[in-house]
DNA sequence: GCCGTTAACTTAACATTGATAAGTTATCTG
DNA sequence: CAGATAACTTATCAATGTTAAGTTAACGGC
């Protein structure tokens, strides 16, 4: 119950410096929705750690909302890079592949908070939760895309195999979606239930990697 | 916005027959739910379609919670008949793996508020967030724990293949897990990304069960 | 130096929410 | 018919997201 957190703050901004509030209130924003989860996280608690009063908070965000939309994209960048990097450095298609989704688990178990917030829509309300995809016509630069970025390079990734000789079992968006929806059941599942007494983790992890690997590359 | 929605009822209960206005409050918050989504559906929507107060509900619940899940359970037990349904009518062992997964799938597109508030504990307090799987031991006759009646039975009908001679990839429970997780990833993706342009959702589907199936059953 | 513009805030208030307290009405029992 | 009590209502609560309207203080131009 103890609610001291600390308004760390100085007091009001000089005038050109209302993006760096901006930042101290996207701060308070996720610690408290990792901590508490998103609708426990009231618009004044937020506010208080930051050390204003509730109403600043909409000078720079529209509603709530649009504060958890902006903690995605930060968090949907920090995997885009790290699959840029695979990339770059792996040519063989089918390795591509494995190791794309490998890539997306580690990235989940390693932020299993940040994949709770963004993934798996929890306490997220009706109308946010369309984050994760859509189409690929949308502005790049809206906020919520950032799951659409990583989706589409899985697809790119796909397509290129295909290019390269491999054989796909069926289209490649849709060898793309399944094997994102392997990759995201056993994510959500450890990260969610980690409880749970999972009988293996990493005979898991290796073996839903063969089972989508299996299950969209055709059979030599 | 028109809510005009007929209270249907007669007034004032008899004496003995407050659980028949218990029944007509569970079928309102069923078909607001559904129509609407449970943060949406109040509690004086629920009522003002009844045709009662709003504080009348507490006569019969505890709180809104109480109310999802008894429809909750209610839900699952229809899911439970279908899968022993398949147990008792389906004898060969892959196909009955399948016809499971299909129904488990089915299940969850046809109720997704139940689907997600039992397996994804969204927009439900901390309390319930495990829900969806416990330990054998937890009290059956328990609000909300019909999620993980299933899941036994799941595991039940694999350990019943592998005696009948199917070879498994995996330990069973670790194949039962993955074959959870595979179903699980597609029925979350569409349930919580409704609105994403999925590129074929039967093909989805029998994709998925085809990747379990691969993914878990040795090759012939 | 001071003055106006306006960025960066505050206080007060609103409607809506889930939920409770306390009183009222109607039905059954003896 | 009288008292008990099931079945309900009205009034009210505190908390929520959000808005309106006013206040303070930093900067540029004179």
């Amino acid at each position: 119950m103890s609610d001291f957190s600390s308004p760390v703050t100085g007091g009001r901004k000089k005038r050109g410096e209302g993006h760096t509030r901006r930042e101290e209130i996207l701060q308070a924003a996720k610690e408290l929705f990792l901590e508490q989860g998103y609708d426990s996280t009231t618009i004044r608690r937020i506010a208080d750690r930051v050390g204003v009063s509730a109403p600043a908070l909409y000078l720079y965000f529209q509603d709530k909302e649009q504060m958890m939309l902006a903690l995605c994209d930060q968090t949907f960048g920090h995997l885009l890079e790290s699959i840029s990097e695979i990339e770059k450095s792996v040519s063989d298609p089918r390795e591509r592949i494995r190791q794309f989704g490998e890539a997306y688990l580690r990235f989940g178990l390693k932020h299993p908070d940040e994949y709770r917030l963004i993934f798996l829509g929890s306490n997220i309300p009706e109308s946010m939760r369309k984050v994760g995809h859509r189409m690929p016509t949308d502005d790049p630069t809206r906020p919520g895309v950032g799951g659409s970025l990583v989706f589409q390079r899985l697809i790119a990734v796909l397509v290129e195999a295909e290019a390269a000789g491999l054989k796909l079992n069926y289209p490649a968006d849709t060898c793309a979606e399944l094997c994102w929806m392997g990759m995201h059941g056993l994510a959500s599942a450890l990260i969610l239930k980690p409880e749970f007494p999972w009988s293996n983790r990493d005979l898991l992890i290796n073996g839903m990697l063969d089972m989508v690997l299996k299950g969209i590359i055709r059979d030599t």
